[in-house]
DNA sequence: ACAACTCGTTCACTTAAGTTAAGAAATGCG
DNA sequence: CGCATTTCTTAACTTAAGTGAACGAGTTGT
């Protein structure tokens, strides 16, 4: 569990031994159950999520209804947007799956960054990657349309599909139930 | 001009009166015409920008077709994917007016970020900011119908309205200028 | 085992966006 | 100025998504 942290942090710098057990001393890790919520609308938070293993959704209550707008599995990082901003949620985070992550919080990492330089460089260089990719992904959505968006998670997300509940799927397609149902049917349809 | 860039920086960190001269020294401003194009599909790029004053705009160009993902305009700081990623661009950007920015390479960044740890921090600070707000419009556009999206539009950056082409908008907001024309007619119709 | 609930699918109908085409309005240029 | 080009709008028609309702499969709890 550990190495699959330490192989996260290996892509953007180098931890001598030392910095890596000063880093498990700080009791990151936790396994939460299936369905348990990790924040909910409203609330202030400053903690930021690494997933070891599992999976998590963010979701709005709109109008009574459940928007589900990112998931995040293995290997991803999660810095909530009301933890930057320090403003209430308007939000939720919530297990799909029982996961495996590390908790930590953003006074901590303050701590951390100004006692080893190499976070700070770490925290910059990987934010700097998740902006470029999340604008990609955004410009892909805008572009395309809600069949090409399902037949591209398809190829780039095939786990999602498996491990994700439809309607979720759904509004992270940008549609309703019924309508991921029909675009399926017809995908199937055209491959006969 | 160099006030607003400074303006801009103080946001995040605070200069000496040596370390801005060392900045000014670095001769970053640039002032493009309209229609100019700054980055071609294809290429290679390692330029970043800031926006003093005017507007640019990214887009795609598939099947045929202009695809526009988004507008930078004053006090809005740019690095396209493709920088970040060393990767060939996938779209291009260009000039939507006349506009006065600046234009700061990779190679000279990492330079600057070592020798003063300051900018680090705020490249940090910067890109995790616009990570957050990014998350925001990216969850907000997944929630909403194209005409919620205008009419949020509206509300948020109004002046794109007036400054920028109605096809270009049209994309920005995933559909077509057709449907714009006809959903703002719709508008209008309800008010009266 | 049975009732209650959730989830996915289907259907009929409504609404809005895509498509194609045509014309009006605005812009640029010789 | 007039001509060409680009941009915006309108319209008729097609296609796909939204809506409301119903049904069946699977799950949960008692």
């Amino acid at each position: 569990m550990e190495d699959t942290l330490f192989d996260f942090i290996s892509k953007y710098i180098s931890l001598t031994e030392d910095e890596k057990s000063e880093l498990l001393s700080l009791d990151l890790f936790r396994s939460v159950k299936q369905g348990t919520t990790l924040l909910e609308e409203g609330q202030k938070s400053k903690n930021s999520y690494f997933v070891l293993k599992g999976c998590i959704r963010i979701y709005y209550v709109l109008d009574g209804e459940e928007k589900t707008t990112a998931f995040y599995t293995e290997m991803e990082a999660l810095t909530p947007p009301c933890v930057v901003n320090k403003t209430p949620s308007e939000y939720y985070i919530s297990c799909v799956e029982d996961t495996i992550l590390t908790v930590s919080n953003s006074d901590m990492e303050v701590e951390t960054n100004s006692k080893f330089p190499k976070f700070e460089i770490m925290c910059r260089l990987l934010s700097e990657e998740l902006l470029a990719k999340q604008q990609i992904d955004f410009d892909e959505f805008k572009t395309s349309s809600p069949e090409q968006r399902y037949l591209n998670l398809i190829q780039k997300r095939p786990d999602l599909i498996q491990r994700v509940p439809q309607y979720q799927l759904a509004s992270y397609l940008g549609i309703k139930p019924q309508s991921l149902s029909r675009l399926r049917a017809r995908i199937l349809d055209k491959k006969s």
